[in-house]
DNA sequence: TGTTACCAGATGTCTGACAACTTGTAAAGT
DNA sequence: ACTTTACAAGTTGTCAGACATCTGGTAACA
C-alpha cells in the first residue's frame, strides 16, 4: 500500500477516494453537518413552517444518497437542541423556526470590506472572552492538545501550505478549553461566513498572512498554559488586529 | 364525554391512554434515556472529570446491554448539548461536569438546564457589550424608538398577554442602535434555540418574570436615553439573572 | 537517531432487518 | 346510522454486522 505525504498528513494513494479528495480537501464536514445544511435548505425551499411535518427517514436517506443512520443522527441532534420533535410512529415535526445562515452575511452585506469588519468585530467579544476563560480552565490534556495544535500549525505555516484548517483545529482546542462549548460553537460559524464573504473570488489562504500572525499565536498559547488570562486576551486581540490589517489591504489594493 | 368509575374515581374513558397509564407509568421512557441516566450514574460513580474519557461504544453497549446505535444515539445528544466532545478515531471525552439528578428533578431537567444555562451565558457575553455601544452611539431617532418600545412592553406586561414578541421587539431597537446588526442577529439566534429548549413542552410566556424584569428593563432604557453606558450593563445584568434564576426555578419545581 | 510502516482501538457510515407505535380506513357488528 | 373492531400503511426505535476512516502508539528499518 502506498502513502504519501500531503498537507503534512498520510494519505492513501492507492484508493481514487482519496485521490478525488484531493482534488476538492474542502469538504472536510463529516456527513451529518452536510446532512444538517441540506436540510435547512430544503425546509427553508420548502417553507415549512412551526408545527410542519418533515419527509420521513427513508425518504430523506434516499434523496441525500446516506444511509438512514446518517439522517437519524443529524435529527436526533436537533431534537436536543429542542429545534424538531420526533414522535414515534408518527413523524418528526418542526418545532422552532429554521433560518438559513446565509442571513448572517448575505447577498447585500457583502459590501466589501464593511460587512468582513463587522463579523471580525463581534468575534472579537466572543474570542476575548473564550480566551480568558481557556486561560483560567484549562486542563493539562487539552493544554497539551493546545501545545501540540500549534506545533502543528507552525510546521504547515512554514511550509507555505494551506493553513486554515489547521488553524481552525488550534482555535477549536482552545474553544473547547474554555468550558463553554456553544461560544465555539457560534465563533465558527462567524469564521464560515467570513470566509464565504473574503474568499467569494480568490478562495486561497494569504501565505503571508500566516506568517505575520503565527508569533502571535504563539503568545496565545504560551499565555493559555501559564493560565495568564490577561496575556492571552493580549495576544487574540492581535490576531483579530492583523485580520482587520488584511481585510483593509485587500479593500485597498483590490479594484 | 364519557366517564366511567374506576377504582371510586372518574376517569375519562375516551382515550384508553389515561387508563394504561395508570397501570404502567414506569415504562414510558425510552430506552436511550435509560442509557443516559445509566451512563449518568456511571460517571458520578467512576469519578469522571472534565477532559477524562469515557469507554468505547462497544464496551457501552455490552455492558448496558444494548444496541451501539442505542449508545450512539445518546452520546450525539450529549454533544449536541456541549456536554461530551467526541474525537473520531480516538474516543469520547467529557467537557462539563456531569451530576446525577438529585430528588424529585429528572436526569432529563438537569441536563437541559445545565444546556440552557449555557447559552445564556454566551448571549450575556453579547448583550453587555451591546448595551455599552448603544448608550454610546445611539442616535436620537433610535432613543425615541427604544423609549416607545418599553412602553409598549410596559402596557403588554401590565395586562398579562404574552409579551415575548414585544420583548424581542424592543431589544431588537437596541441592537440596531448598537452599530453593528450582527450582534443582535446572533443574539435573536440564541433566544430562539434558548425558547425552543425551554418551551418543548409548555409554550406558554411565563407572565410572572415580564413583572419582575419589567423593572430592569426601566433600568435599561433609561440608562442607554441617558448615555451611560456602566448602568446599561448592570441593567442587563440583572435581566439576564432574571433569566438564570427562571432556569433554576424551572428545574427545581419540574418532577 | 529519526523516519517509516504498521497495528490496535475508536468513532463514522451503511445496510438490512425487525419491533413498536400512530393514524386512517374499511369491514363487521349493533 | 352509528360504533366498534381489525387491519394496513407509514413512521420512528432498536439491533446486529460489516467496513471505512481516523488517532495514537509501537516496532522495524535506514
Amino acid at each position: 500500500m502506498h502513502k504519501t505525504k500531503i498537507n503534512n498528513e498520510l494519505i492513501d494513494t492507492d484508493s481514487y477516494k482519496d485521490v478525488a479528495k484531493l482534488l476538492s480537501p474542502l469538504r472536510a464536514k463529516s456527513r451529518t453537518q452536510e446532512v444538517l445544511e441540506a436540510l435547512v435548505g430544503m425546509i427553508a425551499e420548502a417553507g415549512l413552517e412551526i408545527g410542519d411535518q418533515l419527509p420521513g427517514e427513508t425518504v430523506l436517506s434516499e434523496q441525500l444518497g446516506v444511509g438512514r443512520s446518517t439522517i437519524r443522527e443529524a435529527l436526533n441532534r436537533w431534537e436536543g437542541l429542542g429545534l424538531v420533535k420526533r414522535r414515534r410512529g408518527s413523524g418528526t415535526y418542526l418545532t422552532a423556526n429554521i433560518r438559513p445562515a446565509r442571513g448572517l452575511v448575505s447577498t447585500e452585506t457583502t459590501l466589501e470590506s464593511e460587512g468582513l469588519l463587522r463579523i471580525v468585530d463581534v468575534r472579537r467579544t466572543l474570542e476575548v472572552e473564550v480566551v480568558r476563560r481557556a486561560a483560567i480552565n484549562a486542563t493539562e490534556a487539552q493544554k497539551q492538545r493546545i501545545l501540540s495544535g500549534f506545533e502543528k500549525l507552525k510546521t504547515v505555516v512554514a511550509s507555505g501550505m494551506m493553513w486554515r484548517n489547521v488553524d481552525q483545529a488550534f482555535h477549536t482546542e482552545i474553544y473547547e478549553a474554555s468550558g463553554n462549548a456553544i461560544f465555539g460553537r457560534i465563533i465558527l460559524d462567524l469564521d464560515d461566513a467570513y470566509h464565504a464573504a473574503k474568499f467569494r473570488d480568490s478562495p486561497f489562504d494569504n501565505p503571508e498572512f500566516g506568517v505575520r500572525s503565527v508569533l502571535a499565536h504563539g503568545d496565545l498559547c504560551n499565555a493559555i498554559v501559564a493560565g495568564d488570562a490577561e496575556a492571552a486576551v493580549r495576544a487574540i486581540s492581535i490576531i483579530l488586529d492583523h485580520v482587520v490589517d488584511e481585510i483593509r489591504e485587500m479593500s485597498e489594493t483590490d479594484k
